[in-house]
RNA sequence: CGCGGGGUGGAGCAGUCUGGAAGCUCGUCGGGCUCAUAACCCGAAGGUCGUUGGUUCAAAUCCAGCCCCCGCAA
């Protein structure tokens, strides 16, 4: 099949390169605008166009999609069989999803129709699911509402962390689209409506999410920990500056003490009270150093128990 | 020129403001104690103080440039 490839973050980029190593012709790759990004504000590619320029593609990157007749124009003259869309950060019109003889083909982390939206993989972690997954999708006019072609189920690990089920799912991407491609060919797949009523949405995650409230229980606590992690990391407020935390184990103990006092430190275990149990930390970083285990840590810096983190 | 913190034996840090013999908590190695130990006691090795240049009788410390790491900012 010849196929536009629309996807942006780090993503999309397997599931871009199963398609590029298929016997489909990527015919062009669209992406979102190139954006300042990083220490010293450097302009940046996106992830998927970093891949498509190595692979020589040829690259679109409309600020915006929808009334935006020239693309649609370069779209037609394309003719693609089909649009692959995984992780792009834009709403297709109408007339684009009616473009592709195939239709338009949507790669999305999350045994639909749970999770719709922006961030399945880390709500998955934080709401504490057992098993997550990916799902195919004929896309139609709403935000991941179409019908389902395939999915492949994975269950999480008890130390699963929002970058370690993303490398995942990501990797199982791209021969779900494969399949699914190779089904929509043959006329194998029967398209399934999602059921509404067991729909969920996963809003986009924001910095503040990632500040710690100690009210909560130490098994929520531990799931930020691990949902948020690589970004945008949980984190708590000690001695006026920002520590983060990458790692942590639940304990099921109690000090009586107010949520977030530090309970222990020494010996190399950091313990913290938390609204339901205790928070035993494995690996820090604080504001302007390294991310380090605890051990380290306390080897350097002195913590006084009793202290409030906030 | 976006704002800010930092680079000191293998790890984490103090010392820098107020220049003047390299320090702390661990780790490593050797010895001792012990039924035994990651515990305790004694001892040892290990450092171009990121790098280049400048000031000075004297620079980890003051000044300038460069390299690298990290927080904020997406």
């Amino acid at each position: 099949m010849k196929i536009v490839y629309m996807g942006t973050p780090d993503f999309a980029v397997p599931v871009l390169k199963s398609l590029l190593q298929s016997e489909h012709q990527v015919a062009a790759v669209v992406t979102q605008p190139d954006k300042p990004k990083g220490r010293g504000k450097a302009m940046q590619f996106p992830p998927v166009k970093e891949c498509a320029v190595t692979a020589g593609i040829p690259v679109y990157q409309p600020v915006r999609i929808k009334g935006n007749a020239e693309f649609f124009a370069q779209l037609q003259e394309i003719a693609p069989d089909c649009i692959v869309v995984a992780a792009f950060g834009q709403i297709l019109p109408q007339e684009v999803l009616d473009l592709p003889r195939y239709g338009c083909v949507n790669v999305h982390a999350s045994l639909l129709p749970a999770y719709r939206g922006a961030a399945p993989i880390q709500w998955s972690i934080l709401n504490g699911e057992e098993k997550t997954g990916v799902t195919t999708m004929q896309m139609n006019a709403g935000l991941d509402t179409g019908d389902m072609l395939l999915k492949v189920e994975v269950e999480l690990a008890p130390d699963e962390t929002g970058e370690s089920l993303h490398d995942k799912l990501a990797a199982l991407g791209g021969p779900l689209l494969l399949e699914t491609l190779a089904g929509l060919e043959a006329g194998t797949i029967t398209p399934a409506k999602q059921n509404d009523s067991l729909s969920s949405y996963a809003s986009m995650l924001r910095k503040d999410m990632g500040k710690i409230d100690w009210q909560k229980s130490a098994v929520e606590i531990e799931r930020l920990i691990r949902g948020l992690n690589a970004w945008p990391s949980a984190y708590t407020r000690l001695a006026e500056r920002t520590l983060k935390i990458w790692a942590a184990e639940v304990l099921a103990q109690e000090s009586g003490q107010q949520p977030g006092t530090i309970v222990e430190a020494e010996n190399g275990r950091w313990v913290i009270q938390t609204g339901d149990g205790q928070l035993l930390l494995k690996e820090v970083q604080l504001e302007g150093k390294k991310r380090m285990a605890v051990d380290a840590f306390l080897r350097g810096y002195t913590v006084e128990t009793g202290t409030l983190l906030q």
